[in-house]
DNA sequence: CAATTAATCTACTAAAACGATAGGATAAAA
DNA sequence: TTTTATCCTATCGTTTTAGTAGATTAATTG
């Protein structure tokens, strides 16, 4: 299951990136909007500037921008962030790659086997789609 | 992430499919096998033969064993049954369809456009592979 | 029949994850 | 210096997950 918290931040992308101007959003705004707890989406948002994808601005006409442009946000890189790993068990992960501690030869394991492929597919739909994509 | 039972189940059923025959395979000698806890997989194989996957033998020389041909086993019921829905959020689900109580309008809705590509491709995935798949 | 074997069933539990909420600190603008 | 809005830490109730305990039922075997 896709937890909230991805879901609440890709729509607040979403909805900053139809906004468009640069201008900041306050949380209120973008909360009032997509319907979402204000004080959940303010961690989400810090989360998201954090890690690079967000400006903010304090203090009054605050708030929150892109930082870049949305065609050159990939989804690879925001559900890595909010959702983590991409991958279904941490034996097929390019990024959070751990090994299972039952299994002895990942070469053998069927359920490696189907991950793999599962990772791979969902790979190739974050990786053709970028922010912009998503609000066309 | 996959979850545990899901994973064991797997292993359990791709173990069953490589011993081939249609002997009873006692559950001690599957969790040994797979390093799984025995009394964890014991409620995981109750509710593959609950839907239709195994059949089971009591006593003596008694055990699990697959109830269809491994070819003809395919993912996507294995995975419904364990893992539950394939889509990552229920207003993409073919199969466990909710629908989001934010969220006015689907089609406008920049997490269903994306989610939706996401369950197509694992369906995808899942079909194209049946039990006998993931042993050779 | 009686003993053994192995699945079946019910109930319970510890720990982690999830989805928030509370309240104060900080910085910018008016 | 007041207002505005982000920033930050801590906490909390609920649900899910992963697993355990223990008794029951059915089949085989001696």
């Amino acid at each position: 299951m896709l937890s909230k918290k991805t879901k609440y931040g890709l729509k607040a992308l979403a909805y900053l990136a139809s906004v468009g101007d640069k201008e900041p959003v306050q949380i209120a705004e973008i909360a009032k909007h997509e319907n979402i707890s204000q004080k959940f989406l303010e961690s989400i948002l810090l989360t998201l500037r954090r890690n690079g994808f967000l400006g903010s601005k304090k203090g009054k006409g605050g708030g929150y921008y892109l930082i870049k442009e949305p065609k050159d946000i990939l989804m690879t890189s925001v559900m890595r962030v909010l959702e983590g790993p991409i991958a279904m068990v941490p034996c097929v992960s390019l990024n959070f790659y751990e090994k299972c501690d039952d299994c002895p030869d990942e070469n053998e394991c069927s359920v490696h086997k189907l991950m793999l492929q599962v990772r791979d597919s969902a790979l190739e739909v974050y990786r053709n789609n970028t922010l912009a994509d998503l609000i066309s």
